[in-house]
DNA sequence: ATGGGGCCTGGAGTGCACTCCAGGTCAAGC
DNA sequence: GCTTGACCTGGAGTGCACTCCAGGCCCCAT
């Protein structure tokens, strides 16, 4: 579904767009990671522009890790206004680190892993060398 | 502190080698991550070589989100004997394959985020271009 | 013999991030 | 006028992976 470009999305929209359910958006918006959403007068939602991008930045970060906690205190420097522009970038940049960290983490973790595999690779071969022939 | 080569290691020893708790300890045998460990005459448990071998592979797939769930299949493997290598390398390799995934992914998002912060600093550029320099 | 350290048990509690639910409203289409 | 679908609310429930606790036992050193 390409998503249009428009002044206001409906909770519909906006889950489908970022794969997420009505309930994980409200619980976002309960969380403060979004400031209290607009309302049609019938009292459904509109999310602004500006509300899906945070999203999108939010959606990013939370598959990355970062805890509600961490991303409420962001949504906060946002609502703060512009002057907190700098402490967003140390909380972003510090994310970035911590992310450096966490892939260089893995990716110790999996040579690891690659070892075991490897051993049991050559268990399988010692075990059966030829399907023909009977180890002694 | 190095850790010794013997027949039998305490529970202390195991949890400071791999910076786990008594109770994680427990609560991995208790889960049938690990057999029913050995006792000492006291009641104390007294975990083998292997079972220490076992723990390191398992700390390493925990460390890379393995769910429990999981990390009990392959116990159950481990323990059924040398028949089940071929599955056991059939769970590492599956979880190789969902790191290779996952470290893509972070990478994904951590250029995203990048793109976010260099436009921070853009704006934080743009407003403060020289110091001492008003911006009209 | 006394005190401390290390460990034991069963069971309850915690924190996080959702996820589900009942009962209701609203606007549009038949 | 009635149904359908999208959404609303407050609050309860879920799943995971620990984590904590009370009360007790054993062994060693003072």
């Amino acid at each position: 579904m390409l998503f249009p470009m428009r002044d206001y999305y409906t909770p519909g929209e906006v889950a489908e767009r970022f794969d997420l359910t009505l309930d994980t958006l409200r619980y976002y918006e309960r969380e403060g990671l979004l400031r209290r959403v607009d309302r049609a007068p019938s009292g459904h939602r509109r999310y602004r522009a500006d509300d899906v991008e945070l999203l999108g930045l939010i959606r990013c970060l939370r598959d990355t890790d970062m805890p509600i906690a961490r991303l409420r205190e962001f949504a906060e420097l946002v609502q703060a206004g512009d002057h907190t522009i700098h402490d967003r970038l140390d909380v972003l940049q510090r994310h970035q680190d911590l992310l450096d960290r966490r892939i260089a983490e893995l990716r110790a973790h999996q040579t690891a892993i690659q070892h075991k595999i490897d051993y049991y690779v050559g268990v399988l071969a010692d075990n059966a060398p030829r399907p023909a022939e009977e180890t002694p």
